[in-house]
DNA sequence: CGTTAGCACTCGAGGATAGTGAGTGCTAAA
DNA sequence: TTTAGCACTCACTATCCTCGAGTGCTAACG
């Protein structure tokens, strides 16, 4: 059943009242917008309760939006908000500013997002099912300590300083990363075992207990990957919202955010074609404690093809036009950085995208 | 004028009392404590009172303690915690499995305390006045991606993949790290000027535009170092405490918490000798939005001299001996792991805070 | 003189009661 | 189909009251 225009441009002006105010939204209230009496909106407003798009807290207060209304605002009713020109310039900016390790530049992101939406959001890396070392590097720094630079599969890098009791030589440190290389690489986590390690231990002679002390480096790394890591932002802008003035609800939300397990596992990043945003309203959540809660995610391409989610939790009753299309900018900035890894070069490359700094 | 030792016994169960309850503590309950009539200890809470060591929320509850009177309790009453060796060891242990960069193990060590603590927890690396590269290595990856390893004199390394358009072979790497190497090591931020570049660019030849491409991430993590981060974690925590159920309070503590030039500028970890714990309570603080608040601060060393910070706020009725405690214990660990970064295999320590519990 | 028992007093917490007003549903007229 | 009118609902607020934990003071006690 086909809502009638009038109905929806009601449910439409309740929705965007509502987000703007937090409280009910009367009858009243609509007949000033449209050129109708009071009564007739009530009775619209009666017909669309009964559709199941509105609810009232209480009998004499004015309507609020349901779950099922909010759906029907986000899929047909709300504009799709443009970012200006200026305030997509600002979002690409910061992210390239930061031109930092992966887990670093997400978490920025992470926090920006909070700061721009005004919502706690959180950020998760995509996981990586079967991480391989592809190349060590050891780089002498002195006579007794070396670098350690061990380079994945997707291409993440990761490096530690190490400090030895002992001298060290150049020679040596060759020896061992073509050891490394040769004995190492191309291996999963679980394959990674003991015995490779005794092995591998035994060939490298006198210097075999630096072996060890470089796979168990790159051993953490690679279970690090593997594990989705999860950033979470901004959790004091929840208490900004009037549905968070009980603490309890907000203590209940905050925890969920800060679990990290239950947050990498749930909010899963299906994503509808060509739009990379979606939002799920209250109900819609799985998991128990959202369900009075709307998210919103957006999945950024992390490269060979891994997927990354970046996303804000807030209200019911929030700004989805707004908060969409900040996130799906940032999304789509992240994407771009992760894509092409060249910094913006300012000769003369062909590029059009091009922004002096 | 010193307090009898019957009036130190009194403030004594009063704070601790409140530490455990956050109710005002009554004559009565402390006359069961101790063999004495409610009426005597209502004389004595009445000279504390006078004294400033105590103060009455209203003329009829219990009495609470003013920060005075907690300065006192932390400075002479209280009993050092001593954690058990188990609690020691799973925090070391904590520690040291998460082996990575000077960043990430801080910040995992801020989520620690926090856990530990059940308070909203920071952690802030010291920031370096002047830090400059040490060193380069340029790593060929394949013909058209390579990763630069930067060092800075204080032993941090970052790295980064940088894949370029065109290609790239061993020699002019090489060519290109040995000039990084003798025209841009030992200098500072300021120090790196475009004239500079514009000199080796130069120098260069035809892959002149690797060189900017390198120095200026050189240079962001430059600047990142120099501005001390700051990591905060255990937002949640905060609404646990009854002192901040009124939201409005809260949200001000959290706000300051995440707020990293104010955060970074004002505690400073102005270390007293032996112990490397600080303890700052309500109106010690110099900062408005802490004046009832406690701030717990435990300092690291970093090495070279360089020092960290890392911290709690919750309510001036605090559990400052478990929480100094568990701080002092994880800076600790800190400065182990980063004074001898050699993962410790089950070496005896010779730390002599052996004590069983 | 320190300690204790007794007592009047204070004051916040919690519960009942009434008034207010925004907003509703329904009916009947335009 | 829209509108005016009207009785009704119910959260919110203010006011008042009671209850009781805890106090300060005084006088008696050892």
């Amino acid at each position: 059943m086909e809502l009638t225009e009038r109905k929806k441009q009601i449910l439409r002006i309740i929705v965007e009242d509502y987000i703007a105010a937090a409280e009910p939204v009367g009858s009243k209230a609509i007949s000033a917008k449209l050129n109708l009496s009071s009564a007739t909106i009530r009775n619209e407003m009666a017909d669309l309760e009964e559709l199941g798009y509105l609810e009232k807290p209480h009998t004499s207060a004015g309507r609020v939006p349901s779950p099922k209304g909010y759906r029907l605002y986000v899929n047909e009713l709300m504009e799709q908000q443009r970012l200006s020109l200026e305030e997509t310039r600002q979002i690409n900016q910061a992210l390239h500013s930061k031109m930092q390790e992966l887990d670093r530049v997400i978490d920025q992101a992470g926090k920006m997002v909070s700061q721009l939406t005004n919502y706690p959001a959180f950020a998760l890396t995509g996981g990586t099912e079967r991480a391989v070392i592809s190349r060590f590097d050891l780089i002498l720094v002195d006579s007794n300590s070396f670098i350690a630079v061990i380079m994945t599969d997707s291409r993440q890098v990761r490096n530690k300083l190490f400090r030895l009791p002992n001298d060290l030589t150049e020679d040596q440190l060759q020896m061992l990363t073509t050891l490394l290389n040769t004995a190492f690489t191309g291996k999963t986590l679980e394959e990674l075992t003991p015995e490779l390690m005794r092995v591998a231990e035994h060939a490298a002679g006198s210097s075999y207990g630096l072996i060890s002390i470089v796979v168990s480096f790159a051993m953490e790394c690679l279970e690090n990957m593997e594990n989705r890591s999860v950033f979470t932002a901004g959790a004091s802008h929840l208490l900004e919202h009037p549905e968070y003035q009980d603490v309890g609800k907000a203590q209940r939300l905050l925890n969920y955010l800060s679990d990290t397990p239950k947050l990498s596992s749930l909010p899963m990043p299906v994503m509808s074609g060509e739009d990379n945003t979606r939002i799920l309203i209250g109900p819609e959540n799985v998991a128990e404690e959202l369900k009075d809660t709307s998210v919103v995610l957006a999945s950024y391409d992390i490269g060979d093809g891994m997927k990354g989610v970046i996303g804000v939790v807030g209200p019911t009753r929030m700004d989805y036009a707004k908060v969409a299309a900040k996130l799906s900018c940032v999304a789509e900035g992240l994407s771009h950085l992760f894509g092409q890894e060249l910094p913006p070069p300012e000769k003369e490359k062909t590029d059009g995208s091009g922004g002096n700094t």
